[in-house]
DNA sequence: GGAATCTCTTCACACCCACGAAACAGTCGG
DNA sequence: CCGACTGTTTCGTGGGTGTGAAGAGATTCC
């Protein structure tokens, strides 16, 4: 496995990308950015300007992690708890079903109908119940860094959000 | 937990003793010295000097990383006491029941159906009777920073209470 | 370009039920 | 009698769910 170096903040959508794949990267940060609370085993950083040592040295220890972990991704258990690495929540109902589909298309769009149709299997309410409960998951599920996000009158995805809880002002 | 500072490479058989009583860790690395490379989940190092920020975020991760890996359980005796770390609390009886089954689920959520049943195994009473022993209970675990989560019409769930982080000056 | 329209977001409200919490009573052993 | 353990009653609070309505953007139509 390849070690990936980026800037910090610099290429953020390049970190959530690695992140998604599972790959090892290491943060370069800008002198004068606030550190970012790492606790994925295959992600490090490194105050700039560093020494190629350290880098190298950081990079070293991603490796060395990645031998002995795997990162976890979102998962739903049948009790309606939401877990995505140590934080989870639990979720009502319908929205645990909302949830399980989009889980399962993870990243891809999921239409409205089938929402609907998972999440109310005998029968969907009023059209405006999905609405709110998206509305309502997407609170709820913004706590793990994960987002709903909306293609217009085609349906919603369901992705990883790294960019705010990242960085811890201290 | 507490994550201990130590200056490197000043304090190298301090850091062998933390590292075997499985203690979280950050080495403090003198400016000219080569960096260390850590695959220890539980240990990390900044290059000094550093900013407290710096500092700070680093001991985040760890503590961040030891969620993940803390395998350390509270046990129940058969004679109904419930061990934590030092500390300890006795359970009367129908207690100790249900926190057998709690401990046999840990970190997973139980429904109020299995606790009655493992509670009162020749038939339950009332059904408040389980609502007001989980308040028991809850209050005797307390101070062993254990905690009762709430999953609602579901069950409930028992876990770790990490609110402790303080971090240790060197 | 601008108006009508559609889709989605967000808030406020109402209803029901699960759970929390206190107070009280009964039982049992020392 | 006292204190620990247990169960019941009762009431309050808050969560889960659906509805209506206001409004923000985007799209389409003229």
């Amino acid at each position: 496995m390849d070690i990936a170096l980026l800037r910090w903040p610099l290429e953020q959508e390049r970190r959530q990308e690695l992140a998604l794949a599972e790959l090892g990267r290491v943060l370069l940060v800008d002198e004068d950015q606030p550190a970012p609370v790492v606790t994925d085993c295959l992600e490090d950083w490194v105050r700039m300007p560093a020494s190629q040592a350290d880098i190298d040295a950081r990079c070293r220890s991603v490796l060395g992690r990645a031998q002995v972990h795997a990162p976890e991704r979102p998962a739903l258990d049948p009790d309606g708890v939401l877990r995505s690495g140590t934080e989870w929540v639990s979720l009502p109902p319908v929205e645990a079903r909302l949830m399980a589909v989009l889980l399962d298309r993870f990243g891809a769009v999921v239409s409205r109908d089938q929402l609907a149709r998972s999440g109310w299997p005998k029968g969907a309410p009023g059209r405006n119940a999905l609405d709110v409960h998206m509305l309502r998951l997407r609170r709820r599920i913004a706590q793990l860094n994960l987002s709903i996000k909306t293609v217009r009158s085609r349906g919603y995805l369901l992705e990883l959000e790294l960019d705010d809880r990242a960085v811890v002002s201290a």
